[in-house]
DNA sequence: TTGATATATGCCTATATCGGTATATTATCT
DNA sequence: AGATAATATACCGATATAGGCATATATCAA
């Protein structure tokens, strides 16, 4: 078995720094192809087969213009890996160690009548 | 040209689903081998070529213990994700696209005297 | 010492890739 | 219709993978 296809998840389609580029680059808004050509430079089929792979996982949707085709981001389909990530956030962030400072001191008190979830 | 190492970045990293398996399972903390082993299921082996992944983008840091090597997550690592794909939470939270809503206004009266960053 | 335990590494195979180049497809223009 | 423009796809070559299995290395136990 080898490595999992760019197209099984978005994690895999936006572990290529390319694919993230065109992201970003539609961030701006809706997109033809030739406009991700100039603005990465690279040759038009490689941008084409990147789009393609987006398109797989959900990353971008297309519209037909004519005989362009305008790309436009989904910014959805990486929601998996913001939640992903975001739990691994309290490892780095300064306020997040605080927060864990105040929650062991409301354990120390242990009366505390339940945190609600957000 | 194929594919990007695994240990290019933490993109490329993650992408496989059983690294990031081993980085939750360390998020309860620091663990040897054998634990992740019998946790997730997997041989030995392909678990201590997982973990060198992981070491090598710095997502693991090791501690020797006896023969056992205990493994710790490093979660700064995954900052860069964190931040690359944060940017796009707006695609989907409605608390973002609330908040497009009133910076729209506030730029419609054209006067704020500063929202305050908290 | 001998044996058992914990972990890392080496080798093998199959596979999905990414870039390059050529070509097919579809739409617009003259 | 013929030419041109925009985009997608096919084919090729090189490569890094991930799992399986055997083995090397180191530490602890009897």
């Amino acid at each position: 078995m080898a490595r999992a296809a760019t197209t099984a998840d978005a994690f895999n389609a936006v572990a290529e720094p390319r694919r993230r580029e065109i992201l970003d680059a539609l961030a701006g808004g809706e997109r033809p192809v030739n406009d991700l050509v100039a603005l990465l430079g690279l040759a038009q089929p490689q941008v084409s087969k990147h789009l393609r792979v987006l398109r797989e996982v959900g990353a971008v949707d297309v519209r037909e213009d004519g005989r362009r085709r305008l790309y436009r981001l989904n910014g959805h389909a990486l929601k998996p890996i913001h939640d992903w990530v975001k739990s691994y956030e309290r490892s780095w962030s300064e306020r997040f160690e605080r927060l864990d400072v105040v929650l062991e001191e409301l354990k120390q008190q242990e009366d505390g009548d339940g945190v609600s979830d957000e």
